[in-house]
DNA sequence: AGCTTTTCATGAACCGGATTCATAATCCGA
DNA sequence: TCGGATTATGAATCCGGTTCATGAAAAGCT
């Protein structure tokens, strides 16, 4: 039975392969140019493998995507093990968003066309299911932090349940996602730093929902101050361009100064 | 010249014709099952006819998202003529959109598509150009609604101009959107009806940002009356069933009784 | 080991659907 | 009515995802 063992292990070893291929292909070519055949190519493998892991192209792209969540999941896992106030948590689980999107773009664009109900419609049941399962996990995180936040009386019992409460928050942050990602539609209303703009509005959000410690004023300094904090704090990383404060002189330069 | 005149207008009016068939196929067999052989054959024309007007069919989807988008805009239009509170005015352009998006799931589901970047980088400039062009009018209603939010001293003014400031509100709506369109996500988290919720966070994101006069507190019974009074007043409509409370009896039958 | 059976990789062939283009039809001015 | 210009047509082409007959390698058996 250990030869069977071992077989498995290469089959998944190859799957993890040519997921890891297409990755490279997609970042490379983008996503419109991956075709199977140069896959197989790249793979050093031939087409018909490649559908004895993913029936159906779609399948692919649904597990790539399922696979690129669970590796977001590690950052999002940083969260409940801080010891940081439960509102600023939760901000934190939208920085790790914005942190890994804000890499690679290209994660979000495909994660937006497989939801897409073309891709998502035409996947295996089963691939949507493990999709579907790699989700679950972020929602217990998101449970415990409103459930800490009432038991500390951050946030007044309301008529809403945690994740009624935070949907919020979660549409917000994808809500600009797509904004960012739709192609000439910020600029064309000449908006700089949209992700630092989100965390002005979460805050205003949170503030809205009563959820303590408020910030008040929202203005650039607490907003960078809060960012740095997260930042370092949780993620043990730097502030990225994207959300510092937009800098008047700099324009397509990014600014070399750290805040102060 | 006259004839030229003519012919211009029947290839538009062949143009309309074509995308309103497109429209039809869509809602009917679903963006996925859209084929340009069926389509020309739905239009009693030559393909070679369709491709007279769109270069590809990329190009077809983008002109209905753009001519969709447009007639949303008749909606949108609405709003400026309104004399309501200028708090009310903003909302009820997100109201507009849930309006439309509801009863025509698939306009989304087509813009979501369209937006993608392995479709908008394969359409041509021009189409983009026009859709582009499509989107820009919304902006000034923008504007308008805060700059005399800003007159009337509803809004302090703060640090953000316009569009910025009215960004949460788009991005909270946009991704609520996307959210209610990814299947099964917000069943995974038991989450009933999504764009009420809208509106809850949508009010605290105003609250927070400190847009008189103030919803307080932020509850069913204020959320009841506000979603009334604006399908009432602004687009003359009756509340539709996804914007109704939760009702605890009604499970999955469409509850019958109005709000009182 | 030698033989049989099972499993799996291969890539040429297939097929569906978007796009093209040579041809036919139509229009228009003279 | 005629001839050149314009436009419509749909069969043919092309492209890329998917299949499947073939043979090779591994596993099982004696």
């Amino acid at each position: 039975m250990a030869t069977l063992a071992r077989r498995r292990r290469e089959f998944d070893q190859r799957e993890q392969l040519i997921l890891d291929t297409t990755q490279e292909l997609i970042q490379r070519d983008g996503l419109l140019n991956l075709q199977m055949t140069r896959l197989a190519e790249a793979c050093d493998y031939a087409v018909g493998t490649l559908y004895q892991h993913f029936a159906k192209k779609e399948d692919l792209l649904l597990a790539l995507t399922t696979r690129n969540f669970l590796s977001r999941m590690e950052l999002f896992d940083r969260v409940p093990a801080w010891p940081g106030p439960t509102r600023e948590r939760l901000l934190a689980l939208c920085l790790a968003d914005v942190l890994v999107l804000d890499q690679y773009p290209e994660m979000f664009r495909l994660a937006q066309f497989v939801f897409t109900d073309v891709v998502w419609g035409a996947a295996s049941a089963e691939r949507r299911q493990e999709a579907l399962t790699a989700c679950q996990p972020i929602g217990d995180v998101v449970d415990d932090i409103v459930n800490e936040a009432l038991a500390r009386g951050d946030l007044q019992p309301g008529a809403l349940s945690p994740m009624p409460m935070t949907l919020g928050s979660w549409a917000l942050t994808t809500g600009m996602h797509s904004l960012v990602h739709t192609e000439g539609v910020l600029d064309l209303y000449g908006i700089r730093r949209p992700y630092r703009l989100l965390f002005h509005h979460l805050n205003h959000l949170l503030n809205g929902q009563g959820w303590q410690p408020l910030m008040a004023p929202v203005d650039e300094a607490s907003i960078s101050a809060q960012l740095e904090r997260l930042c370092r704090d949780v993620f043990d990383t730097k502030v990225p361009a994207c959300l510092l404060p937009v800098d008047p002189d700099t324009e397509s330069e990014p600014s070399k100064e750290a805040i102060p």
